[in-house]
DNA sequence: GCTACTGGTAACCATGTAGTTACCAATTAA
DNA sequence: TTAATTGGTAACTACATGGTTACCAGTAGC
């Protein structure tokens, strides 16, 4: 498999979590200052600040500062990445097997040891 | 949105775990023991029976006992529902914009409070 | 200048998780 | 029946994470 396995770890953690996911969710509408992603919910700054930091490590939300405010906005990469990998395994289980078997052909096989996808 | 928050929570989490993908890959090959899927692994199979257990409450993995051993299963429901959820923000990003439109003007508007997606 | 505002960082706490080893339960097979 | 095999559970450790409050750094505006 193509996609880095740590990227794949943090884009689906940063996933895991209900407030990132709203936060993306109001970046879809638009881009969004850190206190407008804040005002929504009835956590402080600081967290958002914490959420924001996982975003942009899974490469999810880019923050750029303009003057005192910081401007963010959704980029979008590791979200396809993520999207393509759970697609493959849609494949299994929707009949579409074909796709599922080229993928497993070129995969190395289970035995092979710490070869994490 | 239908698809529950913490039902997400628990599948993208248990996607976030490298081993767990692996366990996937391993299981979109065929139904296994858990025997077979810690063999790959250097960890202990008390690891592998607790990362089965994840994947079982994201409900991505059937476990059934059969005599003295486990057969699992992949079990795709919610594999399919964070699928679902990615794909309406790959709309964003596609151009596909009117996909977004139709969700997001199904959906509260982001002032509601703790409305976590 | 001084003040208010926006955002980030530090320090801390509680909780969850990934891993270990040691042990138990149940089934299979000698 | 006894022994070996397969899985699961318990108890523990180490570490990451989500949250808080308190404080600091710039920028905007008076």
């Amino acid at each position: 498999m193509v996609t880095s396995s740590r990227r794949l770890d943090r884009t689906f953690a940063a996933l895991a979590d209900p407030t990132r996911r709203a936060i993306l969710v109001h970046l879809a509408r638009g881009d969004a200052t850190v206190g407008d992603l804040a005002r929504p919910f009835r956590v402080s700054r600081p967290a958002i600040s914490k959420h924001l930091r996982v975003l942009e490590g899974a490469r999810l939300v880019r923050r750029t500062r303009e003057g005192r405010m910081s401007r963010c906005a959704l980029d979008a990469a590791a979200m396809r990445e993520a999207a393509e990998w759970i697609e493959r395994y849609r494949a299994f289980w929707s009949g579409r097997l074909d796709a599922l078997k080229r993928y497993v052909e070129q995969s190395p096989p289970p035995g092979g040891k710490e070869r994490h996808p």
